[in-house]
DNA sequence: GTGAAAGCGCTAACAT
DNA sequence: ATGTTAGCGCTTTCAC
């Protein structure tokens, strides 16, 4: 049966007194640098033999480098952070780089801790998704390593920076509805603390206001991008008999939440209340009905974010391609009634 | 302004020479160990106006631990391990220790690689949840260091293992549906080739031979634990007109498949035909209509195997809490109509 | 209690 | 082309 690694925990001097030679010459196999096709060959057996392995610890001592990416996001486990990890893995892996996630849970402290423990393990690059993290201290970590931006827009950080234009995002989505004859539209937007919340609410204003219709003050909630926050705001939006049309909620999880409170009171979608969300989760398409939302390319924008760090860790420049997002008409929507 | 690390690449010996001491004596103030007050004093305020913070490399490479830990998963992004990989941090970060997560997508010889690298990198413990590695390998690596099995069942390695007795879980995911006078109940498990959707469609075997019904060939549908698969699985049957009044599906996933071509060929659910899922993903609660499924708790499955890890590195056994699977009635089942 | 020195496993000069 | 040696930054004997 063949071992997994080492046997005990075999070093470099054992492989050399085995193979008879010296330790920096079962280094040079081991990377690949010339040696005595003879010898090559001899220690290469013995290697393969003693299933060794060099220390990945040694070496970065040594090299002053460890192989690694930091990667801090806000929560592991939320459906669009995980399918951007998914996107970095696959680059990662290619290159031979070994991500290191954390998740911060929109906690300042939270993220500092697990920059400082990107630090203090030597990283080769860092990837920052969203955050918290002031725009000096950004700078601060920019001007010392490879840094790469995800989603933190209007930073003017010397580090690539990968945004999607949530704003136009939330145009598109809020024209969709206004072209299919709606005219009264909520809008239960995220936290205002957070920029995508934000930038998609100025969006859902924007065209609001560009095709004249005015917006109701208690169009305008606020939720938390969780499912119970846009539950609540929708149901309170009925038992206020708030007129509506049509509810854009700012992520598909709170599309979701919406779907649920009308369908509790009654309310069919899209027949009686049209509903789009925005993310474009995988389950979005194969809810009842499928969910009309705005695609972002969350695995795209991993893929990105990886490529950025791999240039940066080669000292080359990022090269950074734009990202659309994308309107995806399901079954969610329709014709207002008239 | 406070900058996060150091500000160039310090060392033990830079904040020595400073505050006109030894190195280990700035090792021993960072250790806590015993120095003169005076001395403890002076050093720690030199530290912090150095920001010094030791490389956790250098470290790991004396002190032959790393405090990492190594974690491997079919895929981060799925909904079911996100929730057990937030599980996982969690403890660990109390504990200092810091998981390193790898997704092994059902290959054995990525999952074969990310061992490899686990152990290159000299994880002080490793988390297996699930996969393909012989039970063989398992057992080698156990012997070796400190090692948690998840959901592997039926595997005779000395390692502890946290098991959810997902045939029990089946069974009553069927009876719930018996009980509720369904007896023609289709069920789409998931891959063969996984342990977990065999356990599954045997407990909804068990199930219907208990009850005395009899399963029909084409009640028992194969499908990959994707909505897709069981989208495709529930149109053939309807266009089959294969009879049924139920299907328990082998995942949330997979419901929600089940859900969409009900959808399409105009059945309703529950009123012609129920539903029950299995894991009870954070959407299951919220889907339209709320999805009637089995909890698994996959966040405490996270944090007892991170807890059995932290105990095995500590040289103590692991405590393992049993953990139960929960009927989760919501309202996509009902009794049959008559 | 404190400092000098050895050494963790490896790579990269530097000799040979 | 190969071997010898000096560290990488830290912890930990071991003397004092």
């Amino acid at each position: 049966m063949t071992s997994v690694g080492n046997e005990r925990n075999l070093t470099i001097r054992d492989v050399a007194q085995r193979a008879g030679v010296s330790i920096s010459t079962v280094s040079r196999v081991i990377n690949g640098k010339k040696v005595r096709d003879e010898l090559q060959v001899n220690v290469q057996r013995v290697l393969n033999e003693m299933n060794f392995r060099p220390s990945a610890v040694a070496r970065s001592m040594v090299r002053g480098r460890t192989q690694t990416v930091g990667v801090l996001v806000e929560d592991i486990s939320s459906s669009y952070y995980a399918e951007m990890i998914k996107g970095i893995e696959r680059i990662l892996e290619r290159t031979g780089h070994h991500p290191l996630f954390k998740s911060s849970h929109w906690n300042l402290q939270l993220e500092e801790e697990a920059l400082q423990v990107f630090l203090d393990h030597n990283v080769d690059a860092i990837v920052v998704v969203g955050g918290l993290i002031s725009e000096a201290r950004l700078q601060d970590l920019a001007a010392r390593m490879p840094l790469v931006l995800v989603g933190r827009v209007g930073v003017s950080v010397d580090a690539p920076t990968i945004n999607l234009d949530q704003q136009g995002g939330a145009y598109g989505a809020t024209r969709h509805l206004i072209e299919l004859g709606h005219r009264q539209i909520v809008h239960i937007s995220g936290p205002t603390s957070q920029e995508d919340a934000v930038a998609r609410r100025l969006g859902y204003l924007d065209a609001m206001r560009d095709h004249g219709l005015e917006v109701r003050p208690d169009w305008l909630c606020e939720g938390d991008f969780l499912e119970t926050s846009a539950f609540r705001a929708t149901m309170q939006l009925i038992e206020n008999a708030t007129p509506f049309t049509a509810i854009f909620a700012g992520n598909d999880q709170m599309a979701l939440g919406v779907n649920l409170a009308l369908h509790r009171k009654g309310l069919r979608v899209p027949d009686d209340v049209s509903v789009v969300g925005f993310d474009d989760l995988p389950v979005s398409a194969y809810v009842v009905p499928p969910l009309t939302t705005i695609r972002q390319p969350a695995q795209q924008v991993g893929e990105l974010a990886a490529h950025a760090a791999v240039s940066l860790m080669a000292g080359e420049a990022a090269q950074l391609a734009p990202l659309d997002l994308k309107l995806i008409v399901r079954e969610s929507t329709r014709a207002v009634r008239r």
